[in-house]
DNA sequence: TGCAAATTGGCACAACGTGTCATGTGGCGT
DNA sequence: ACGCCACATGACACGTTGTGCCAATTTGCA
């Protein structure tokens, strides 16, 4: 691996003083009430500079305009077919599985930015938002990949990833009761379980 | 029924021709390209007064602060444990339809708004972060009334939320096809089927 | 008719976000 | 080592959203 450049290890110091900058005073005086003069000022940058590193103040807590394709190639490479025998569903929760897992692993910064977002409509909207592209691609890969019509893939991959937010959720609640991936699987077994009087 | 007064008769007509003056210019330039002084002065009105109707831009597409309200209500009342032999389930199912049905019964904006909302991420958000709020709600009233712990009230919530979304979607599809009651029970039950592999 | 209360719109203002441009710095070939 | 070119930076001006304030107007009621 080729070491980054000057510039790019000068421009990565910069976002992650920005982030830090943010979340601290976001952490201080809440996000509405922090202003991005006043970010860019303990980052020590210009304001301007800050909205050509984040697309808006919001995008400083969702790791800037990239951070979603990483995500998103994670679901396209664990969503496609596994051999002859691999039902869509097994896709999904494969899928949902590796997606938790490395949501799951990088749990150094989550709690503070999980806290901000939750007490902050807007940022929960755009939460939300994101979810929703995710379900976008999961839906396309699903019904493309694995030949799935229109409408099935629309119900199979926004129930399971339903169940994925809710095993996520679960895990947060208390990560060493088990992995966030018998979490899933456990939900998803509760899931068909409620709503096993609608099976005539 | 009391008529009501003539100030609220005038303020009445005042949101309805702010409201058409917004979908006819969102419909012409679209969402982003429509500032609020251009729909004030379409509708009539001064910027100052578009702002005391509405909380922002957006609200005027969902129909005010106290829209959520009416829907917030019917959701609590219909979800209200019906006789000692109803079950959660069965409340969920019958209070989603009952949401469904008054939401497709003025089908009339409909079309126009969704497009809009359908078209503009700002917009799509808020939509979600709407939902976002509604399944809270079931989740307290779930919960609370019929006694379930959280996680299971969660569970059933979303799932059976999710299901709604999607018939509503299957519906506007094609609203002759369907009632959208009978859409419900056949999303619900190829959910259940689909999940029924996870029932060991 | 006349008074109290509510609605209205104009103004000033803060914050977000973008286009533009002069300045400074890093990368790189000579 | 030098200089050139590309790029990053920050400053300014600008349009838009949203809010507080206040004077003028209109409504409801006695």
């Amino acid at each position: 691996m080729t070491r980054p450049s000057l510039r790019e290890r000068k421009a990565q110091r910069t976002r992650e003083a920005i982030v830090a900058a943010a979340v601290e005073l976001f952490e201080e005086h809440g996000y509405d009430s922090t202003s991005v003069a006043q970010i860019a000022e303990r980052a020590e940058v210009g304001t301007r500079t800050f909205f050509r590193y984040f697309a808006d103040k919001e995008d400083v807590l969702f790791g800037g305009p990239d951070a979603d394709d990483e995500v998103l190639t994670l679901i396209r490479s664990s969503l496609a077919p596994a051999g002859a025998s691999d039902s869509p569903l097994s896709a999904a929760e494969r899928s949902a599985r590796a997606v938790l897992d490395r949501l799951c692993a990088q749990a150094g910064l989550l709690p503070a930015r999980e806290r901000i977002v939750a007490a902050t409509p807007a940022l929960r909207a755009r939460q939300l938002l994101k979810h929703d592209r995710y379900v976008t691609v999961i839906e396309a890969e699903l019904a493309q990949r694995h030949g799935l019509p229109p409408e099935r893939a629309g119900l199979l991959g926004r129930v399971v990833f339903t169940c994925a937010v809710l095993a996520y959720e679960r895990w947060c609640a208390d990560p060493s009761a088990a992995a966030v991936g018998d979490q899933l699987e456990r939900t998803l077994a509760e899931a068909a379980a409620v709503l096993a009087p609608f099976q005539a």
